[in-house]
DNA sequence: CTCCGCGCGACAAACGTTTTAACACGATGT
DNA sequence: ACATCGTGTTAAAACGTTTGTCGCGCGGAG
């Protein structure tokens, strides 16, 4: 029958309503033997705190929205773990939205989160336009950015150095004897693209050749499916590169998938270097070598800025935390 | 500047609050200009309706919990795909929650669901107890079953045909020639690992063979690690099997890494089977048979089904719906 | 013996929405 | 002219919590 609430509860424990929610929020108020009753009561009636309810008396949620480019992506999931992790530890629960990509799913998503009422919003942008954060920041709704650099001091950011891991890659692929090098990449407006091939253009810049030589091929998403179109548009044309860079493992497993389908050798004919390690980079057919980055703690870290802001207004101090990738050397390059 | 609330609207418009409501949730029982009035202020203050007090109020949310077992697995973040792009055709919204095999963390994720009370939770459960969901029955929370067949005919369900694809993979098995063969299968818990295994005995038997042969190696999870974990079990013992069928793919591909790092050939050694046929599957070291499942197509299908549900509770029939797996021959196997 | 302070609970007023019943007002039919 | 009806809108009562204020009773200080 009908919902048991938090009435039903006082009634059977013989206190008041409000004794009851304190019991709930703040248990060192209420006498020991009180409390007792009021919990014995709780599990005899199997209460459960009606979530909306509180959110509408207190003003905010103990919910946090995490929004994210491709759910599909080991990276996004393995950074989801982690922020799924501390956020139960803290006591929030995690609404997952995933925008695929299309700003309008995203702004779909984010209008979800204010819906709820969200207490935070942990969220790696699709693109960079700013607005949409500045209005949830409106509405008194905190703003972490994950992967992604701060845009002003007066937020928390998480990222890691994608310049770094870029000229990380592309040096490796040089002191392989690499002459022409591709970069394989997703839209444009994905900052880390952007800031990998920055990172590439500087390891050529350094090793005394001309940053302008990096081909670029760019697809319109970041998943295997893109690389393997990648491969064709490029197996299409006359010359292949020496080297391929890719902007993640995703298109890298997928450009593997087609260069060996048309008996291109990698590494022999082409070295290959991708970009996360995902789990699955070092069980494909040739291994990938790739750009480690620390996932998990990303999201970890992410969320205890984030659930430190909710929680203590005050004394909060915004940081921007930059970590450092590393390079993981395996077979698909020499 | 507080938050704008459907009062603000309804003074902006020169209306009540009650007609503010109605623009927005039946738009049609208000007349043509109050509407453009009322629609008009929405968009100048940038009101957003507040879900908790919508929720409260009305008795349900516009929301939907997912609770699966692993997010790490590629299954199932094609599962959530698919259920998240059929609840939002319908305007939910989903709150995921991974159980990690856990049955505590499934608890609690189930709880969170209750707290919010989502209108439906669709669920792979991680064991065979039905108590969990009779109790979120009780709330009128609706539930349908995922990648799980039902347990009586009073609920919706939605699975693939586990035994058919457990025959399917040992048949195949048998056909190549195999003599002994393994099952690496992941807790006993899991129906799918149970069904899967009464299939390849199935096949056994049909080959005139003992069912008892099969050889199980259990693992404590069903991921990438303890797929190399039982390679390496699997090594320390004196005799190989012919070939193996591991209960999903991650068990498979940790399988092969482990296996081919001792010098094992696959498949000359060894025939090597998966089931889910993920993306990476096929971009493995030797590319991988498997048992491919219609997986996003399940998740949009008990989300229909949970909304049908929710929507419609007098119309709404139950409903069992049993898809059929295929088999995908690749490299792995001879 | 009185008074103050303090610990513990009760009371009641919100929070922002949905929804029901009632109402105003023209149009329609007799 | 009156009753009837339909359309569009309003007023007000919920929904289940949280929280600030207040009151009660008890122990210790004066």
């Amino acid at each position: 029958m009908a919902t048991v609430s938090i009435k039903d509860v006082a009634a059977r424990a013989g206190v008041s309503p409000g004794t009851v929610s304190n019991v709930l929020n703040r248990p060192e108020k209420v006498a020991g033997g009180t409390r007792a009753r009021v919990e014995a009561a709780i599990r005899e009636l199997g209460f459960v705190r009606h979530g909306s309810a509180s959110t509408l008396r207190a003003g905010h949620s103990r919910t946090i929205g995490l929004s994210v480019i491709d759910i599909g992506n080991p990276f996004f999931t393995d950074v989801a773990a982690g922020v799924e992790d501390m956020a139960s530890e803290r006591g929030y629960a995690v609404i997952l939205g995933n925008s695929s990509g299309s700003r309008m799913k995203e702004e779909r998503n984010l209008l979800v989160f204010a819906e709820q009422r969200v207490r935070g919003v942990l969220i790696t942008p699709s693109d960079e336009d700013p607005g949409r954060l500045d209005r949830l920041r409106e509405r008194d709704i905190a703003v972490v950015l994950v992967d992604h650099p701060a845009e002003r001091s007066s937020q928390c950011a998480v990222a890691v150095n994608d310049v770094t891991g870029g000229a990380m890659a592309v040096g490796h692929l040089l002191r392989g004897g690499a002459g022409r090098i591709g970069y394989v990449t997703g839209p444009a407006a994905i900052r880390q693209c952007q800031d990998r091939r920055r990172g590439a253009e500087q390891a050529l810049a350094a090793a005394g050749r001309d940053p302008a030589e990096l081909r670029e091929i760019a697809m319109p998403a970041m998943t295997a499916k893109a690389g393997q179109q990648a491969a064709e548009k490029l197996l299409a044309e006359d010359a292949l590169p020496d080297a391929l860079f890719c902007a993640n493992d995703l298109l890298a497993l997928g450009m593997l998938r087609g260069l060996l389908q048309a008996g291109v050798r990698v590494p022999d004919d082409v070295s290959l270097i991708g970009y996360d390690d995902i789990d699955f980079a070092s069980a494909s057919t040739v291994s990938l070598s790739s750009i480690r980055q620390p996932t998990y703690q990303l999201g970890r870290v992410a969320t205890e800025l984030l659930l430190d802001e909710c929680d203590n207004p005050d004394t909060h101090a915004h940081q921007q935390i930059m970590f450092q990738p590393d390079l993981v050397v395996r077979e698909s390059t020499r």
